[in-house]
Order: C-alpha cells, then structure tokens, then sequence
DNA sequence: AGTTCACATACGCCTTGACAAATATGTTCG
DNA sequence: CGAACATATTTGTCAAGGCGTATGTGAACT
C-alpha cells in the first residue's frame, strides 16, 4: 500500500455515510444479501440512483458485489482491521434503532415475502435471511 | 424537535466526520479542551480555515465551545442517546489509532508542555489534559 | 477612546457530488 | 443472432462545501 494511503481510509468511510440513501442500502444489507431491484422497490427510487450509490459504497470498500445471471447482489465487506470492524459495528446498530431504517427493513420482508411477488419482481432472487 | 429531524442527524454527524481537517481537530480534542490557538500550531493551517471547521462541527452539535478571555475553548460534545454515544466512542478510539493522528497529539504535547512555548503562543492557556 | 490580540465570518473561486434523463453493457432466452 | 431484461455509466445541471483573502467582532489592555 502506498504510504499515505491509509490516511484517506477514514474520510472516504466517513463519507460513504454521508449520504442518506447510502445509509438506507447499507441497513437493507444489515441481514445479508441483497438484490438491487429489491432496493429499487423499497426505497422507491430511480435504478440508476440505486445504481450510482452502490457504486460509492463499492468503491469506499463498504460493499461487495456478485453476480449472479442477471442480478446483482450486494452485501456488507467487513473492514480489515479490528478497530475498524468495531466502529462498522456500531454504526450499524445506530441503523437498526432509527425509525425510518425500520420501515424500511418491514417493507423488504413484505416484498419479498409476499405470497405473490410484486409484477416486476417476478423471478428476482429472494434474500437469503430477512428480517425486520 | 420537528418530525422527520431525527432523520437528519446521522448524516449531519457522518458529513462532520467525512473532512480530514475535522477529524484531526477531533482528535486533538480527544484528552480535554483544546484552545483555537493550538490548533492553528499544530496543524499548522490558517486560521479562518481552522475556525471555519469547528464552526462546522458546532453546528453539527459535535463539539462545544466555551469562551475565557480572549481564548475560545473547544471540547468534545457527547450525544445525548446511548447507541450514538458508543458509535462516537468507537470513531475516537479509531482516531487514536492513526499514525497523522497519534502525529498530531505528540506535536500538541509537545508544544504546550515545552519549557519555552512558541513565540506566538506567549501567554496562551495550557491545555488542562494532554497525552500523546 | 483607541489599539491590540484572538477568533469569527463574508466573499469569490473552484471542486465534489447529487439528481434526472439518456445511453451503454452484460445476461438470458427464443 | 436479436429481443428483453437487469444493472451500470455518461451527460448536463445545480447546490454544498473546500480554500484563501479580506474584514468584522469581542475582550483586555493603555
């Protein structure tokens, strides 16, 4: 690694957070993976908005990607270090209590838990584990 | 407070964290009050631009301040809920762990407790805490 | 009162990043 | 192959915020 490198770490973390919308997919991954059309109908937002803050967390190290046919499942990257994994821990409980996060999580168990899965989800890959 | 304000505090806080500048600011904080004038000496940066991020981290309710004389004292500011409290433990034992970090709190000791203090901080109030 | 010291704020310039809309890429299936 | 679908990226516009320079403000002096 460069030296100076891991100067920037912090503040590129920091800033992956700074985003609302990051922080609604990153407590959407709180349980496991995640499909991005999932994301698209719970947060009622425009794919490539969904699309562009994946990209973000991706490229701050936040978030893993796989592929998996036609979809896309992104999931939480724990960090390297133990200090960082603590702080990733932490803030990620802070998801879970806030109110809208919580909503959030309720509609993703709906949705895709839903006897009959909304019209343009038919065929989406489900969460492995959902909860609210 | 305002319905819906809740909401707004984690991104305030992460978008107050998300500055390299702040978080060196933060950390110096990290033992007890730093007074303006120490920072501007250990960071070696301009003053408006050190005093334009506290101001920053003020409104984002991270830090307080607190007048004496001429000198304005700055302090962190802890939350008020119990998970936000640990989330901000947490980034401070980061920053403690950080080489720039643990760089910056050596200078500060270094400074405020040397024999014959820096022409231009004659006079300057000593901070009550400090370890490198 | 007027000056000096310590800090805060205002102004102008520039970069980053958020958004919508359009377009490109990659995968599956007929 | 080509159409259909899921996701990604590009383009253009706009607001937030970073920085340096200049100026304002409050406290402590003479």
């Amino acid at each position: 690694m460069a030296s100076g490198e891991t100067e920037i770490v912090m503040e590129r973390f920091f800033r992956a957070l700074a985003d609302r919308t990051r922080l609604r997919l990153l407590n959407l991954m709180g349980d496991g993976e995640v499909c991005v059309c999932y994301f698209v109908e719970v947060l009622r937002m425009s794919q490539p908005k969904i699309s562009r803050h994946l990209a973000y967390l991706r490229r701050a190290g936040v978030v893993a990607a796989r592929r998996e046919g036609k979809w896309m499942h992104y999931r939480v990257s724990e960090p390297a270090g133990e200090t960082e994994r603590r702080v990733f821990r932490e803030v990620r409980a802070w998801l879970r209590e806030e109110a809208e996060m919580k909503r959030d999580r309720e509609r993703l168990v709906k949705i895709c838990c839903a006897p009959r899965m909304p019209a343009q989800l038919q065929g989406a890959p489900r969460p492995r584990r959902v909860s609210a």
